[in-house]
DNA sequence: GCCCATTTGTTTAATCTTCAAGGACAGGAC
DNA sequence: GTCCTGTCCTTGAAGATTAAACAAATGGGC
């Protein structure tokens, strides 16, 4: 099978992908699940847990008062209010977050950095950072740095919060 | 917290991301989590498996006899042999792959993609090249697709396989 | 006050991934 | 042949993610 490309196009075919463009997609797939793979099992084993919870941890580390509603919290770190749910239980039950109620909103919670939560946060930083450098940065010209950022935020705005009109192709 | 920038480094203090490396880091990864969630999603309700299953599908029938030894899927996958089996033993269940025993190496499986795989595979990939083309392609100039490649292919070498040398600096 | 749609966050079950362990066979040393 | 080590693949349990359903509270319209 050729899977996405064709020689030549004929009548409403779908528009497959050049023998180029291909390459460059499993490139893409390849190297981010390379990278994503780097990322879990450095955090996994240098501060115990999975990149994205590492990553809300950060959230709350740059917030006031090191907390923030979960609904908020969710809409940063672009995952659902579920997922949160589970993974606030998971970082409660490590002692690296706290949940409060909220004062004037009765269904609210606020999630909390412990200050366990924060000194692993410190503890794992560094190493965090160092990898992010030696996968990454390192590796890349400037030109390449610069050049990344700007695809990654075209990308990103292709497919903003909640895809309006990604699959209605006469608004865009 | 200043998470990973830091104003002036001083003695070894861990290198952190300038503002700038910051930037790019994080629109990477909020790039990448957006588009595999959507290829994800798209290829869930399209086809009823997520991305990797569909990867499968396309390394069996890309292969001669769209047979290929389990372990041998695996690395072209880049998975685990443990992940595989699992998601094998899914796709069997669906009637999209069968297994099959080697008949030199009494250890050995084969996964064969089977007619009815073919077939979910021959429904799904218009669809699927059209979101890659909608969401990356169609967005980019050709340059930027040149230099996502090379970038991509960068990033994919220095995390091979095993990772050697990963975390001996001094063996680069 | 009373309704009702919406927002907030959790819960359940199903699915997927990971990790550690293990069974079966292969291939070479002896 | 036996033993040993390594390869091939599976299994089971624990962790993580998703989707759908849900209770509680809010906030407006009336």
């Amino acid at each position: 099978m050729e899977y996405m490309t064709k020689a030549a196009a004929s009548t409403d075919e779908p528009q497959w992908l050049t023998a180029e463009e291909q390459r460059i997609w499993r490139s893409y797939l390849h190297a981010t699940y390379l990278l994503e793979d780097h990322m879990d099992r450095q955090l996994q084993r240098d501060a115990g847990m999975p990149h994205v919870y590492y990553g809300l941890l950060v959230k709350l580390a740059e917030s006031p008062q090191r907390r923030l509603r979960m609904t908020e919290l969710a809409m940063h770190a672009k995952i659902t209010r579920s997922r949160l749910s589970h993974a606030v239980a998971r970082l409660e039950k490590n002692g690296w977050v706290r949940r409060e109620d909220c004062t004037w909103d009765k269904r609210g919670q606020f999630a909390v950095l412990t200050d366990q939560g924060m000194e692993v946060l410190r503890n794992a930083a560094p190493g965090h950072v160092a990898t992010v450098r030696n996968a990454l940065f390192d590796r890349l010209t400037p030109e390449q740095q610069k050049s990344l950022g700007e695809i990654m935020e075209i990308i990103a705005e292709g497919l903003q919060p909640d895809e309006a009109g990604a699959d209605l192709p006469w608004l865009r």
